[in-house]
DNA sequence: TTAAATATGTCAACATGACTGACATATTTA
DNA sequence: TAAATATGTCAGTCATGTTGACATATTTAA
């Protein structure tokens, strides 16, 4: 690929605006959409993939977190998170504090699961992040922080960057 | 923000799986799903936004490309198509060479529509390039690029950059 | 020239993951 | 003790995808 289809300075803010756009729907599609085979063989959807990653990322979490975090309503997780505890991937504890929370908490099994699922999508990721560079993967995270609603944007990138400077 | 959360050589790999798998979610819902009161007023929804664009960027494409583009089956796209051709804002003509196939071409009210729909999409993204900067922009192509599936890069980043070098 | 392949469209049934509205229970707070 | 809060559940609906079967018009190949 020629310099002349990378350099931003090249675009009209219209063509910066169409690329953006389709690459973000592109490549948004394409790392979500792989076949996804351990996740369908127990029954389960994209929609379990997300509650059994954030309770990973984010243990002890509350559902009203959870809720916020996904921006769902509480009767549509309530399925999703119902089929994920009866099978034994999430447990809940009931709050120290306030025993009217329900704390969430990926068992082994859960972890397991998630393990799995992820194997692929960490190959994906890496494998971009080493083809395009240090660099690039600088400016990537900087759009998408940049691309963030204003309303969300510090809650998310402080759940995200936690850890980093441990 | 303290520089050690963009150094991309301050993370592991999993937390650079992590964070780029978690700020492309949320980047990517905060970007597709804003209060689209014109779509909804007239009965529509992100199938037909995304069948007007793709229409509006490629005149005169056929029904299968469209479908390979949009990655869905003809099925799928009969119901949503139907209508924008029914109410106006789509109009089909019959190949030249080939008298099987649909050419499909934005009318003017279906120009119109688009560009409405399109106005916030753009400023939001405009604005996050600008307070991100032209190397972050850059960058943010080349990973998503990278993220394209191997099967369709080329073909998409051909669709993608026609009309940048003219 | 006819048979097969191709491009498109349509009917019907179903899956997933959202939504709204109404209501129930347990627990904490004022 | 009454109101607010955190969670859960029932029931119905919607948007958008799927599979399978079949129909029509047109082009291509034997």
């Amino acid at each position: 690929m020629t310099d002349i289809f990378i350099d931003a300075k090249n675009h009209t803010d219209h063509q910066k605006f169409l690329k953006g756009m389709e690459l973000l729907y592109f490549a948004y599609r394409d790392f979500i959409s792989w076949p996804d085979d351990v996740l369908h063989a127990l029954g389960f959807g994209r929609a379990h993939h997300r509650i059994l990653h954030f309770v990973g990322r984010n243990p002890g979490l509350k559902v009203a977190e959870l809720l916020k975090l996904l921006n769902i309503t509480k009767q549509s997780l309530s399925r999703v998170l119902s089929t994920l505890v009866e099978k034994g991937h999430i447990r809940q504890d009931i709050g120290a504090q306030d025993r009217r929370q329900r704390l969430l908490y990926l068992t082994d099994q859960g972890q397991k699961l998630l393990n799995k699922i992820a194997e692929h999508q960490k190959e994906h990721m890496l494998k971009a992040f080493e083809n395009a560079g240090d660099q690039s993967v600088e400016g990537f995270w900087k759009v998408l922080s940049a691309l963030l609603a204003d309303e969300n944007r510090d809650d998310i990138l402080m759940r995200i960057n936690s850890g980093i400077d441990d």
